[in-house]
DNA sequence: CCTCCCGTTGGGAACGTTCCCATTTGATCT
DNA sequence: AGATCAAATGGGAACGTTCCCAACGGGAGG
C-alpha cells in the first residue's frame, strides 16, 4: 500500500540511509540528494512512517492531555478549553500532536490504571490519583500536573492562587459597600475548595466583619445549582446585597435568579465569578470575576512538559500563576459605561 | 528501560509467542499459562508496546479529530465540544485513542498538507479542502466529513438540516406575530451560510412578507459583532421586531444590544439562535434556538468511521441530521413560567 | 495400538525506520 | 604528489511486537 523508505531509496539509487536522513537531519546531505529523493518521494507518494521512527528512536513525539474529572461527561468542559488550546498550540510548535484522553481511557473498569499507548509525556488537568502517577512514572513518562496538587516527589504542580484571587474578589465586595456577602462554593477538588473558601472567610475576617454560615452555600459547579442557590438566598429575611460564586457558570445562575426575582444587578444584588471563562462576557450585565490565565498555565505546562521530555530536570515542583480581578458591571454600576 | 515481551517470556518460561498471545488473544492460551505470565510480567513492570504493536499489525488504534477553522485561535469552541465528546465516547468504547489536531498541524506553512502521524481514521469537522482529503485517501486513511459538504467520490458527509432549521425559527417568530424580523448571519462556511440564508428568505416569502435588505446584516459569529449588529438594527427608523441569529453567540450579543438599549425581551424585540449550544441556557431570558443534536453527529460520524476502518463501504454519502426548534422565553412570553 | 485431530506452544521472519560504524570522495595543505 | 581531513554516503543490526508455519502432546475413534 504505502510506499517505504526503501521503494524511494532504489527509485533515487541513494541508499535508504540517506534518505532517511534526508528527512531527520537534512543538513547532512547534499542539495543533489535531497532534489533526487524529494522527487522519487513525491512520485512513490512516500511520507515518513512515524510508527516505525518512534519504534526505534523510542519516542513518540505524542503526550497525551488527560482530564480527569468526576462529573464524566462534561469532560470538555469551556473552562478546559483555553488550556488545551495553549497546549496544543506549543506542542504543534514542537511538532508534537497531543492525545485527549479522559479518565476512562486510562482506567480499566476494576480501577486499575493502565497505560494503552506509548507517549513522551503528560499533562494531568483535574483530579488526580497517586497511583496513576506512579504507573506513569514507573514507565518513564514526565507527568505535569495542572490546576491540583499533590505531595509526591519531583512532581510539578501548576495552580492558580485561588486563595488570593477569591479574596481579592471579596475584599472588592467590600469597597462597593457591601457587608453581607453570600458564598456559592462549587464543588471541585478539595484544594481548590479549600482555597476559595479559606479566601472568603479571610477577607471578610480581615476587615472585622461576621461569618453567616446562612450565607455560605456549598453547590455542584453548575448553572442550575447556582440559580437555585442564589434564589435560596435571596429569600433569606437579611438576605445577602452580594454573592461570590466560585466559578463563571455559578454565577451566571445567580444572575438568573437575581434577575428572576425582579431585582437589580448590581444595585440591588452584584455579583462576582472567578475563573473569566467565555461565559463572563455572555451574561448581561457582564460579569466580574476573578480571571485565571488559563492560556499562560497551558504554555507553561507544555514547555514544562517538553523540558523534562528533553531531559532538564525542572527543579520547581510548584508554580503558581497569579490571578487577577476583572471588574465589570456585575458589580460596580461605575464600570458599565467604562468598557 | 521498560521490559519487553521476551523478559515476560524468559522469566515465566513462556515463549515470546505465548506471551503476545495472552495479550492479544487471550481465550487461545491456557489458563495455567496466562497466571504465570500476567504475575511475571506485573513483576516486571511490563505494559505491551502499542508502538511496536501497531507497526506489525499496521494499524494504530488512533484515530484523528480535525478542526480545521478560519478564526484559528478559536480552535476548540464550544459548538464543537460536544461533539469531540461523543466521538471521544464511541472511541474509548472500541479501545481507540482519539489526536485533536488543528488545520495547523496539517498544513504546511508553504500550504502543503502534511501528515505527521500514522492513524486509522480522520473526523473532519469544519472547512475541508479537497486537496487534503485527497491526501488522506492517497494513504489509505477513511475520512468523515461534519458539518460540510464536499462532492467527491465515496465521501461520507455528515450534516444537519440548516435549511429547515432555519426556517422553523423564522416561522416561530411569524406566528408570534412578528412581521420585521432581522436577520444576523454569522460568516461559516459557505454551505452552511447559504442554508440557513435561505431557510430566513424562503419562510419570509412563503408568508408573502417582503425581504427588508437593511434586516439583513452578514457578520462575523461573534458575541461582539452580533451586539454591534444589533444595536444598528435597533436604531433603524422602522426596526425590527425580532432577530433570528444564526449562531447562539451571535444571539447572545443581539440579546446584550436589545437590554443595553433598555428594551424588554421578548416583548420589544424577540431573538432566536442556532445551535442550542451551552450559550442558550446562560442568558436570561434564556434563548429559543434551532438544536442540532451535536451528540449524536459526533456518535454517528465516529460509528461510521469504524465501519469504513473495519471495511464496511458505507454505501451512503449524505446524512442530514435533523434539527429541532427549542422555544424558550427570548421569543414567547408564555413559554416563562413552563419550564 | 495406531492414527487423527485439536488445543497449546515455539521459532523465525517481517513491519519501516534510525543509528553505529565504515567507506568513499574530493578538496586542502605541505 | 602524497597525506590529511571533512563531507557525504552505505550496510547491517536493532527497536518490540505479530503472524505464519511447524511441532508437540494427549484424548478419541477405529
Amino acid at each position: 500500500m504505502g510506499s517505504t523508505i526503501i521503494d524511494v531509496a532504489k527509485k533515487c539509487g541513494y541508499s535508504k540511509t540517506t534518505v532517511s536522513r534526508a528527512y531527520a537531519e537534512p543538513d547532512s546531505v547534499s542539495e543533489k540528494a535531497k532534489l533526487k529523493i524529494y522527487a522519487a518521494a513525491k512520485s512513490l507518494n512516500y511520507t515518513p512512517n512515524a510508527i516505525a521512527r518512534a519504534m526505534v528512536r523510542q519516542q513518540t513525539e505524542n503526550i497525551a492531555f488527560i482530564i480527569n474529572e468526576k462529573q464524566s461527561p462534561a469532560v470538555l468542559n469551556p473552562f478546559y478549553s483555553p488550556i488545551l488550546e495553549a497546549v496544543m498550540r506549543e506542542s504543534a510548535r514542537r511538532n508534537y500532536s497531543v492525545f485527549v484522553v479522559t479518565n476512562q481511557d486510562v482506567l480499566l473498569p476494576n480501577g486499575e490504571v493502565y497505560i494503552k499507548k506509548q507517549m513522551d509525556g503528560v499533562i494531568f488537568v483535574g483530579e488526580a490519583g497517586e497511583t496513576i502517577i506512579d504507573r506513569l512514572r514507573e514507565q518513564n513518562i514526565p507527568v505535569v500536573l495542572l490546576n491540583n496538587v499533590l505531595d509526591m516527589e519531583d512532581l510539578l504542580c501548576i495552580t492558580t492562587s485561588h486563595y488570593e484571587g477569591a479574596m481579592s474578589a471579596v475584599d472588592h465586595l467590600y469597597e462597593q459597600k457591601h457587608r453581607k456577602i453570600g458564598l456559592l462554593a462549587g464543588r471541585f477538588s478539595p484544594q481548590v475548595n479549600e482555597a476559595r473558601y479559606k479566601g472568603y472567610v479571610d477577607a471578610l475576617v480581615r476587615r472585622g466583619l461576621e461569618i453567616n454560615p446562612q450565607y455560605i452555600l456549598e453547590i455542584d459547579p453548575t448553572l442550575e445549582a447556582g440559580e437555585q442557590a442564589m434564589a435560596h438566598l435571596l429569600q433569606l429575611e437579611n438576605r445577602p446585597t452580594a454573592a461570590f460564586c466560585t466559578n463563571d457558570t455559578v454565577a451566571a445562575g445567580a444572575m438568573k435568579a437575581v434577575i428572576r426575582a425582579g431585582l437589580r444587578i448590581p444595585e440591588d444584588v452584584a455579583i462576582v465569578g472567578f475563573d473569566d471563562s467565555s461565559v463572563s462576557r455572555i451574561v448581561e450585565p457582564e460579569l466580574t470575576t476573578v480571571r485565571i490565565d488559563m492560556d499562560r498555565m497551558g504554555q507553561l505546562a507544555a514547555e514544562k512538559l517538553f523540558d523534562l521530555i528533553e531531559g532538564k530536570p525542572s527543579g520547581e515542583t510548584r508554580i503558581v500563576i497569579p490571578t487577577e480581578l476583572i471588574v465589570r458591571s456585575s458589580s460596580s454600576r461605575t464600570q458599565v459605561h467604562l468598557e
